[in-house]
DNA sequence: AGTACGAATTAGAATAATTCTAAGAAGCCA
DNA sequence: TGGCTTCTTAGAATTATTCTAATTCGTACT
């Protein structure tokens, strides 16, 4: 009954790459499902701490890098700066807005990925593709977070 | 006479932004032509040396940071890592081959970024898109560079 | 219950990338 | 030439991350 409702997705995912389900990995998990927005490693370490206070941050870093290698999370790089993590697993693009220095999440339509594929030339087979925009976002797009 | 052939527009640009050109911006900017992969600061430093001997890192990363500034190249992050610098100013997406750590310009038509321009929501006003790959380039695409 | 063994966590040291600081050199123009 | 600003430089400082080596934890056997 102490667990987050996503400890049973999380231990699967973990025990499908021969990990454990550790109260650390589960706290670090929950913070990032419990604000959205995109942390540094930093920052989900101050969060964390007020759980479970004798966390290190070398485990938030081991944790978060667990967490990225089962497709949990995703790690985020746009900017020289910390990386950044992020728990939307639906495909997605970034937008990073130039004054605030936040970033939303947009959603792709399936069909858009497929349109963008089409411009790698033969010999180039994509895993993956990342989308980041960069602007301004309105003060309404602001408020509604 | 001992103007490299990219001096001018160096010169222009730099003024533009009224910024002076001189020895040590120019070949920074010249060792990021010749070579068109996408070094780190500490690559150009080094490539750098061999023409100019004295130079200085800090120097080498306040001429990017100035390159940058006008627009005569771009710097890229994808990773976890340092910085990578790209004089390449048409519009294009980047290829990390994930196998040899390489990475390749990708030409993009103009239509295909209005078309990821319509994924943003109302609000968002994007200044530049950034559309990076991740994948396997094939041993022909590789010889070719 | 006790023990053995690998997995996970921890604090702190080490490393890597970048930025800062303060001093000197160079360019410009009255 | 003198004076002002811009640029470069070496080295120190800072930031982000990884490494190391010592413990602790969890599980599985007996």
């Amino acid at each position: 009954m102490s667990h987050s409702p996503n400890a049973e997705a999380l231990t699967q995912r973990l025990a499908d790459s021969g990990l454990r389900a550790t109260p650390q990995r589960e706290v670090v998990y929950d913070v990032l499902l419990q604000k959205r927005d995109h942390p540094t490693a930093d920052e989900v370490f101050a969060r964390v701490k007020s759980e479970m206070p004798t966390i290190s941050l070398a485990t938030v870093y081991n944790c978060l890098e667990t967490l990225v290698q089962c497709d949990l999370v995703r790690a985020v790089n746009f900017e020289r700066g910390p990386t950044r993590y992020c728990p939307n697993l639906r495909p997605h693009a970034h937008f990073h807005d130039e004054k605030t220095g936040r970033t939303y999440d947009i959603e792709l339509p399936p069909a858009i990925l497929q349109t963008v594929n089409t411009v790698l030339p033969s010999g180039f087979d994509a895993s993956s593709v990342e989308i980041t925009f960069r602007g301004q976002a309105s003060a309404k797009v602001a408020n509604r977070e």
